[in-house]
DNA sequence: TGTACATCAGTGAACGCGCGTTCACTGATGTAC
DNA sequence: TGTACATCAGTGAACGCGCGTTCACTGATGTAC
């Protein structure tokens, strides 16, 4: 062959994760399929030898970003860097002033809620695996009581997170981050 | 005059409703304002009688549904109804499954992060003063530092109802609203 | 070994469509003289 | 009182544009005989 084995597979990868940052940053619907492959090094007529649609990149990219961002977790959990450390990462200015590669739940939770049940599916499925990863780092009672305090603790990341980029003044944003830290790490001590 | 004295006003305020309910449907980008002229009544041609740009009705969107929002929750703050009651009620089923007739920051603060400095500004003049309000209702310290606590009660409530708004599993999605609604109340009553 | 054909990742022009925006026009009413 | 003109909310067709998607084609390599 002309392309080297698993010359396919990298080009599908490389226009996963070009679309992976331009979704975060811009939002999917804003993000053009031409501006997309232009970026990955390609024309747009060569998308559609990798994907069936623009809603299966969706996908894809919703599998892919979720599941790295967990490893990322897992990693951390494994290594007993702590949650302590995972929410006040979570909850910087550096995070937040660079969605393209941070957290795609933030950036695309509410346009997912628009989107086709098996984009939705995609999210579902992945974001239980991050419920249990963050349960299994809190302190105090069973792994089934401490779903819920997780849940809370994510959701609060997430809102809190949004809050703080779409807020058009430094030092109130500034603030919403340090006020999300504080309880993120209240909830999380179980106190 | 051919129309009655305030036609236009009432017009106009017919159009932002009609918007501001499809926006939080379907986001600022994905409803077009020749569907949002034709459900009020017009063709899309008036549209630059009332504004200048699509940009500007976001604007006046989001000044008039977060006022709105600001009047419910100081009615329901004087009338000593709780903010348990309002965690209660941002944070339930009919809630997240209506996102027309609710929160217009859940449903658009993403998509404002995005948009232009004019329209951050609409939305950060608004968010001040719905911290503060929510802050008047907590207990315990001082004013100043009850704003921290405010904002993660906010930002949890944000953040918890967007996720359950994704999330395409009916129990896990119950699961999402109990676990904000038990950790908003904790925060809420500061222990 | 040489020739004909198959494979396939990628090209680039074109498709229809809906978008935000513009604009000449309508028609009912008000005002001027 | 009657006529001419001004006002102005709304109409509806048209504009250019970028979108997702399609498709005939390219050209380098592999396989068949």
């Amino acid at each position: 062959m002309r392309y080297e084995k698993g010359h396919k597979d990298s080009t599908r990868q490389r226009i996963i994760e070009v679309a992976s940052a331009q979704f975060r940053t811009h939002g999917v619907a804003a993000a053009g399929l031409a501006g997309i492959m232009t970026e990955a090094g390609l024309t747009n007529g060569a998308f559609y030898a990798h994907f069936s649609s623009k809603e299966d990149l969706v996908q894809a990219v919703l599998g892919n970003a979720l599941g790295r961002r967990e490893q990322t977790l897992r990693a951390a959990a494994e290594s007993g860097k702590g949650l302590d450390a995972l929410i006040r990462d979570y909850l910087s200015p550096r995070h937040r002033d660079d969605p393209g590669h941070g957290c795609p739940t933030a950036a695309m939770v509410a346009e997912i809620a628009r989107h086709p049940k098996r984009t939705r599916d995609a999210f579902t499925g992945r974001i239980g695996a991050f419920i249990d990863l963050i349960a299994a780092q809190l302190g105090g009672s069973s792994p089934h009581a401490r779903r819920k305090p997780a849940i809370a603790v994510y959701g609060l990341m997430v809102g809190t997170l949004q809050l703080a980029r779409a807020v058009n003044d430094k030092s109130l944003s500034d603030e919403i981050l340090e006020g999300g830290v504080a309880a993120a790490l209240k909830l999380a001590s179980g106190n």
